[in-house]
DNA sequence: GCCAACGTTGGC
DNA sequence: GCCAACGTTGGC
């Protein structure tokens, strides 16, 4: 079971919107090779850290993963008529009682190197079992 | 609105 | 295969 952490900026999906809808959905959209061979490399249930960009730039829920990789229904092929752009399903598990602001994950020496402060423009990245721990705790769960 | 970081594209 | 130019992301 692995860890993530999943960008969304608030004004096109935010955490509320994820769990208004109530059923699983596609990590869509994503064009990044990096962010795309992390969401290839996903189990079954694991769990990824929700985080608002831009606007919060806070980590505000939890959600899992509950389908594989899968072509990206919002893709066009390319010129070999290939879907190079996939994502998974996910669902919210739970809202954090206290959003954990970036600021704070900053000041935080434990959290400090965490891929969302050092690869900024990662949209889907991977967090190490300590660094769930500690923002779970942090975030009031 | 600016800019740093980084990915992609295309000329050579 | 290198590198300059350009585009995008996302924090500030």
């Amino acid at each position: 079971m692995a860890y993530w952490l999943m960008k969304s900026e608030p004004n096109v999906n935010s955490y509320d919107d994820v769990v208004a809808r109530g059923v699983p959905e596609e990590w869509h959209s994503v064009r990044n090779y990096t962010a795309r061979n992390n969401m290839k490399a996903m189990q079954l249930g694991d769990e990824a850290f929700f985080y608002h960009s831009n606007i919060g730039k806070e980590i505000v829920g939890i959600i899992k993963v509950v389908a594989l990789a899968h072509p990206d229904s919002t893709a066009e092929p390319n010129e070999n008529g290939k879907i190079v752009w996939e994502c998974v399903d996910v669902l919210p598990v739970k809202k954090l009682p206290k959003p954990v602001t970036l600021e704070t994950i900053k000041r935080t020496p434990e959290l400090a190197d965490m891929a969302l402060v050092r690869l900024s423009r990662l949209s889907v990245s991977p967090v190490t079992d300590a660094e769930w721990k500690l923002i779970c705790k942090m975030g009031g769960l």
